[in-house]
DNA sequence: GAGCCCCTTGAAGTCCGCTTGAAGTCCACG
DNA sequence: CGTGGACTTCAAGCGGACTTCAAGGGGCTC
């Protein structure tokens, strides 16, 4: 797995889908896919193979880490077109994508912490009140910013009416 | 509109659909279908139409929260069957579930504290090498684990094909 | 008891992120 | 030069989580 040299690449430093899907953990349908959406690009063989260059597994890498940050594939096209094609990103390049992803993490982050903190205050409490349940009055703050928190599952919590109903 | 008293519910504290949707943040579609998918139970007037007790809102709200954490909505009610219906859970069977559920936040987390350090260090190392970037390498990983460490956003990593290549 | 909005069902549709299949082509090894 | 495994395309399928539609019925207020 690791690049052992002598083993080395088929031929000047050119990954075929094979070997890219090895590499990056995909399956070659879903580099194809990726392809389709314009996430990767491959140069072809005269005849009709792709191969990928050594930074497409950069990007590929990279719209796997979106995922995990709550991008959809679509999103993270967005973010790579920000990025250089084929060569290595600056430092300036990385900045402005990865420190947007900073307070993207940061956000899922302190989310996760904030229900983490009401879970362990209903084990504390018992849940005997439904008045005081955090967790139920998680959901029905939810409520009053419209159609729901999933952020981690779809997109976009904001954008919701106005608060309904003060507790 | 709010739950303000006096205007109260409808009747002995029982809602309809439009209500649960309403402070649960749902659609009433989507409680319809978790309906289908017994996460969580109506009882009906005689004209056949629906009436949930308020337990029912604190149901939806676990059910929301169990998605935050990645859980699919089978998992979800799987998770609460180990809770009483109507009935108010106890501090030891909130235990059970609750615990489990730290050690998934924790995890989660950690995945993206870890996630977040890359990236960090990718912005200071400019990614130069290749060999180096620990965002590549974080993808090259994966490769080695299978297809994939998405639990973010779909369910079960494994399934694959099995790991192609040696750790 | 009229009116109006909320409710009912079932089937079909949508979106996302892929996977699978069929039928055919390429190319590296021996 | 032959062969078999890796590659090609395109279309269709899948699973999850819902939403939408059509046609009809309920229930609370005035």
């Amino acid at each position: 797995m690791t690049a052992a040299p002598g083993h080395g690449p088929t031929r000047h430093d050119l990954l075929t889908i094979g070997q890219l899907a090895e590499r990056s953990g995909l399956a070659t349908s879903a580099l194809r896919y990726y392809e389709s959406l314009g996430l990767i690009h491959a140069t072809r063989t005269a005849g009709g193979q792709r191969r990928y260059t050594r930074a497409t597994l950069r990007r590929v890498a990279f719209v796997r880490a979106a995922q995990r940050v709550g991008l959809s594939l679509d999103e993270a096209r967005v973010a790579l077109d920000r990025l250089p094609e084929h060569r290595v990103p600056t430092g300036t390049e990385w900045d402005a994508v990865a420190t947007s992803w900073q307070s993207r993490i940061d956000e899922q982050i302190a989310e996760l912490e904030r229900l983490k903190a009401k879970l362990t205050g209903c084990i504390g409490c018992g849940c005997l009140s439904l008045s005081r349940c955090a967790l139920y009055n998680a959901a029905d703050r939810a409520a009053a910013s419209g159609p729901g928190a999933r952020y981690l599952l779809t997109r976009d919590p904001g954008t919701g009416p106005e608060p309904v109903g003060a507790p």
